[in-house]
DNA sequence: TCCTTGTTGATAATTATTATTAACTTGATT
DNA sequence: AATCAAGTTAATAATAATTATCAACAAGGA
């Protein structure tokens, strides 16, 4: 049998946060999401079912998830920030027409040439952003 | 002998630009200025030799030279955009500490693991960001 | 010099996000 | 179950970055 999914209170006892029903919906959410929410997204997701939920308790939340690690935050462009459950390195395929963002990952690190002022920094994690068309806009505009 | 330095009013012409002095004196900065600037960082310095430049017409200005391919625009996490005068593809490595970008190349694109989901995706550019620290602050908290 | 068209600068508007803080929960303790 | 300290929420204001609007103005060709 595969491993049973871990629910959303787990999650929040093991990262050491309160259990609020807030904090509840709003993972839920990002963990039944296939994609990676904005803020704005969440809110309006969520809203229906939760009509007091403020917009800043979005922001604290998610905020507070990604300092934990519970979750990622990406930035695409200057877009606004996203937020996705996939806390495994990876990286990001952004459609420029449409803007759809696809996860991808990659076997090893690239090597990068460093640069003389460069000497001894010190790599902590890195990000791939890969722009272009995607598939569905290609078959758009192809006809 | 070196190639002698293009200078802007025969850039902004080959862009098929009006030359203005706003264009002239922005461009002329981006030329010389060792680094990625902001619209803040131009606005504030081009301000004592032309105080009449509004702040709206630096951002008129970046934006339209980043679409004409004079400038490349680049954003970094959430932060606001910086225009950088080396359009060749590069890379960054940005310092997660002081917020220091250095440039860096890469030999060869390097291989991207696509998804099906990405199939036929038409890859245009792509962009590296490491993080990490720099040698400057290694050194601060190293002693 | 004239005139068309693109550009500028001032201002307002918008968007994304953070700060503030009083009222309210949570969960540990009794 | 009641108490309470500490963390959390929601409303609001504040800030930061950027875009929109548009009348006055300037560039460059006729």
């Amino acid at each position: 049998m595969h491993g049973h999914a871990i629910n959303s209170v787990q999650l929040l006892k093991e990262a050491g946060l309160r259990v609020t029903p807030q904090r509840e919906v709003i993972l839920q959410f990002l963990m039944d999401y296939q994609g990676h929410a904005t803020v704005d997204e969440i809110y309006r997701s969520v809203h229906p079912t939760f009509p007091s939920m403020s917009v800043s308790t979005v922001y604290n939340t998610v905020k507070n998830f990604a300092q934990l690690g519970l979750v990622k935050e990406i930035t695409v462009g200057d877009g606004p920030s996203r937020f996705d459950i996939n806390v495994k390195p990876h990286h990001h395929l952004v459609c420029v027409k449409c803007g759809a963002l696809i996860d991808f990952y990659m076997e090893e690190q690239p090597k990068f040439q460093l640069p003389p002022e460069a000497t001894g920094f010190e790599i902590e994690d890195y990000h791939v952003e890969v722009k272009g068309i995607c598939p569905a806009c290609r078959g758009k505009s192809a006809g």
